[in-house]
DNA sequence: GATGAATGAGATTTCATTCAT
DNA sequence: TATGAATGAAATCTCATTCAT
């Protein structure tokens, strides 16, 4: 009856079934994973799997909430943490790619881009989506307006479309990464990632829009 | 009897199924739609169906295939035409984006990183896929070496992670166009991108990295 | 902690109890209530609901046992009230169709009427409600009977089976109210009722079998 | 390929189906009976009684039609039949009750009543249900006037009302013979009701309102 | 070859009831 | 005694695939 006990309690059975569902999502796909299969993994019944989740899809989400949530205060914390730019822009990158013990997690990659397809037939959870995109954004953009007011980056950026392009690129790479078996050198595709991004591939520093 | 007409029949009948499957792969994704929808807009049989395609992932490959090839062509097409590398870059991105009838197709993309979700667990069609992307690999890492050889772009480019990084990019934002509902200025943004891509963001052209 | 308190309070908990659960077996019906529902609306915990009743169907049960009981309080007030028996009889038929606030309550109707038809699969419940039957058929006899001595009701009147065909007919008449949407002027309704049920259809007052 | 042969194993297929679901429906009531209990009295697949009705409730529906259907005709012959106004009332009371080896059936009349019941929640089906009252209605309502046209029946009957009340007491009749165990001596019930209905309970004939 | 009725394993979800605290 | 988290059997329904005609 002690509602602290209850509640801790709660969100411990909560965590138990989010971690079964996130094991199982990562290594067999949404799709391929049972309500069974989760069931068996997180040892809860089914009543009580649902008494804590609506649906399958409710506990996608709920998952998928909970990585968001410790990737944006990850975020959040390296850039406001010191450091130059640059270092900044390594370690965002960084951040997308390393799981909790800061192994590169190609599994949590194919499940955030599992849940990115599925979760354009969400309705409701879309919104939501675009809201934290434009959280992250408007984080990143204030990391290039430092930048540029630092002048570690050129003046003449558009922050705006820059934070884009800069989400995309890391998008771009979870994308490869998460669908490529081969072994890809982690550490030298991202010194070149940001090589690139920093300096272009342009021959001569001309200014052209 | 001719045999020839038979092989075009089959070839029609083909394509009338794969059209009727992509229509509703883009509208509704892979795992909503079910075979008797695909029976019904195509107004193939059951059986007929099935004497085409293997397996509902079958078709879904066969799919990608055919949408693939047509890609590649024009991507091939494209850069071996002349021109600048940066007009070649330009193009280049534009070849994701439109479909046939050069419309921007934000479903077409969503289909796209659908398949690429799916692909995972399909094993034997993995291997095709990775030979697949080591083809445009090879197509975009000859034309930044055109590039620096025709001095357009820097002496000290590793053609090989660079191509990597572009394609990235632009997976990138296919990722963010197909996932997002709001309205995109899609020759803005592929601009800014070109532009990001030549000269990178830092603000003095020093070589580190 | 007197008994008497408790024994009160007791039966206020029951009560509050039995009320949500007509709330919603009215509303909503019988099956597609569920416990949880009831725990919602009377404010009682789940437990607490068990202890004062066996199972969903003592639940219900139980709740028919409470409208039954004033119901056959009212009727047997009216009919030993004093009237000709032609007062009685449309007093009868009002009785049947009027909630506690006089209302006409046609969701009252159709939960009696869905209690009939689960009433046949619970066994032990069945023989008491045909002992109530036989209870009600008792003093409906009775009224005839009254009638037939005071000359009100034809003498040839068979007071036993004219009872069922009456029970019958107003059973009949609430089971049209349950089950239309279209509204009926009740009081028109009753009349033509009393007036058929007194006089018949018959064109000549000839007595036949 | 050939149609008819398809279409009559169609229908045959439906209707092996509807006949389980109504053994069973009649038996344990549409609630305690599984879909998996149709299948197999049934001995077509889960999937074979899918494909022929939507659902459960559909599956409900449809039997529901195909008895109407089949009472209405016999409704319909028997009344357009010759006769006195008075043998068409005794037979069509007794098309309520006998089925169609001409057996009394308590178990279809349960199964109406239940159907009653749901269909109340029902949407669609209920205005197609209130449809069919109104054809059985005027149905009666014509065997009434020809009554009042043939002098067998009182002059100053109002046909509409005299219909829906006369429907009301079958319904009740139905209701209670459903409802009972004891044992009725139909062919007396019946007598009694006609007799009833024709001539009232009234001790002189005279005309009140 | 073509057809589409039939298959049936398996999916998700519900919910009356229990019982440890 | 009261609580409400947990149970788990059972329900409805789906759908890729097969195969008799």
């Amino acid at each position: 009856m002690a509602p602290k006990v209850t509640l801790e309690h709660r969100e411990n059975t909560r965590d138990r079934i989010l971690d079964a569902a996130e094991t199982l999502f990562q290594r067999r796909g949404y799709h391929e994973t049972s309500m069974d299969e989760i069931v068996r993994k997180s040892g809860m019944s089914k009543g009580a799997i649902y008494g804590y989740f609506e649906s399958k899809e409710d506990l996608f989400r709920s998952l998928h909430d909970r990585s968001y949530v410790q990737a944006f205060e990850s975020a959040s914390a390296l850039l406001t943490a010191g450091g130059s730019s640059r270092s900044k822009l390594e370690r965002l990158v960084d951040i997308y790619f390393l799981s909790k013990d800061n192994e590169l997690s190609r599994e949590r990659c194919r499940m955030s881009l599992e849940f990115s397809v599925e979760s354009l037939r969400m309705q409701p959870l879309h919104r939501q989506q675009e809201w934290r995109d434009k959280q992250l954004h408007g984080l990143i953009k204030t990391m290039i307006e430092e930048g540029v007011r630092d002048a570690e980056f050129r003046k003449d950026l558009d922050a705006d479309s820059t934070a884009s392009l800069l989400i995309a690129t890391i998008d771009g790479l979870i994308l490869r990464w998460a669908t490529t078996d081969s072994k890809i050198d982690w550490k030298s595709a991202r010194d070149a990632m940001v090589s690139l991004v920093l300096h272009g591939i342009a021959a001569s520093p001309s200014r052209s829009g």
